[in-house]
DNA sequence: CGGTAAATGTGAGCGGTGCTCTCGCTTTAA
DNA sequence: TTAAAGCGAGAGCACCGCTCACATTTACCG
């Protein structure tokens, strides 16, 4: 069961890889990713990396996964750092975690959630766990507020026609939760909201000058958010 | 004063190679986007579509602005039909033409709300007004229905701190409105959630089957973020 | 009207890209 | 010990953005 020394020295090639891609995606961004680049930084020859990876794509696709998980990582830990009853204060936790990671990783980001590279698609199998990661937190988040009775008891706004009925059910089936449609429909509508506070600022889609304290408009954002989802 | 052939052979080839470059784009992606390919459709040599174009740059420069009009055009045609006082159903239309147009063009869409291209910065003095077309319009309709007295009358939710407040009083300088900052506050969070429910559609962040009627969905977030704005 | 200057298209060429293939060498496993 | 698998090197293909020197066509002006 020991690693032969071949073994080893693959997996550390492979981590060096994602390491120098990361490296030259933060600075050249998705598109300029150049498998060349990284074998001349590897000190070895372009076609030497295709014995490590299939082709480009397959490097981008372990950069998604890598990305995913340091997002992933870096909101489990912000949230850990709440007290196990204050949702609240959880969700905005989350929420600040994001952005910061957003704005620490803007490529990075941009890569997990800008537009998709026409012709690729990423393998499901491979960056579905590790995609789903802040919804789920999200999710258990509204779910154990409103089975702690800590959900503003709202009247639905609008009540979802008979299709979206069945796509919840079918979530809450899928992830055993207890919250009504409307419940659902607005967590739906927060997450979205949230990436796409955070993407305007870190694509810049706000004007170059137009915020001169970002964060203090994404916290105030955050806690509308928290008001929207019901949280309490 | 009148062209000369010259001058009407060239506009016709600029147009022509817009038109070209909107094709591949759509096909391809932004990444994709090939100067020499756009010369073979155009039945010219690779060289000679630098006379009409510096780089690449420039010709993603013209896409951007051609997309940000069509999406301006499509926003400003699906508000004009509604009745000048119903600022609610402006707003609902605003939305929908958005999302119609993003879904329609998701290659262009991404091109003007994506990720950024690293190393690309879009010339301010050609993309801006195109580029705040929406917004406009939406700042329009939320400062219109406040003066009608058709905002409802939300006490505050958090209050902005001093250096947002200084932004906030610029932009209502800059733009002419009379509307209060927890009202722009809002907006701005109307605004970014808008723009992040039209991305998850159309970047394919939902998974693949989550929704089935993903435009039911939009509608009740529209409604939801028509009451977030507080328009009645 | 004729000449000059500008605009336009051509083709070669440079350095870069992704990716494939063949060839040797080394490590592994039978 | 030997056969197989893994690995790196190097050449090569087709594409890319972009530049340059050159011919041709068009526009304008004395």
């Amino acid at each position: 069961m020991t690693q032969t020394p071949r073994e080893r020295a693959r997996l550390q090639t492979m981590s060096e890889i994602v390491s120098i891609g990361r490296k030259h995606l933060a600075v050249h961004g998705a598109a300029g990713l150049s498998l060349r680049a990284v074998a001349r930084e590897l000190g070895v020859v372009s076609s030497a990396v295709y014995r490590y990876v299939r082709n480009r794509d397959e490097l981008l696709t372990l950069l998604l996964v890598d990305g995913y998980n340091a997002l992933g990582d870096a909101v489990d830990n912000a949230v850990n750092q709440i007290p196990a009853g204050d949702f609240a204060a959880q969700f905005r936790a989350l929420g600040g975690a994001v952005r910061a990671w957003a704005v620490a990783e803007p490529a990075r980001y941009g890569l997990l959630f800008g537009s998709p590279v026409p012709g690729y698609e990423a393998p499901a199998e491979q960056t579905t766990v590790p995609g789903t990661r802040v919804i789920t937190q999200l999710v258990r988040i509204i779910e154990e507020a409103h089975r702690a009775g800590k959900l503003r008891a709202d009247e639905p706004l609008a009540v979802p026609g008979p299709g979206l009925a069945t796509d919840f059910s079918a979530i809450r089936q899928e992830l055993g939760l207890s919250v009504p449609d409307h419940v659902l429909a607005r967590g739906v509508l927060v997450w979205t909201a949230l990436f796409g506070a955070v993407n305007f600022e870190v694509f810049g889609q706000y004007g170059r000058e137009t915020f001169s304290d970002p964060a203090a408009l994404f916290e105030l954002h955050l806690a509308a958010l928290a008001d929207l989802a019901g949280l309490i």
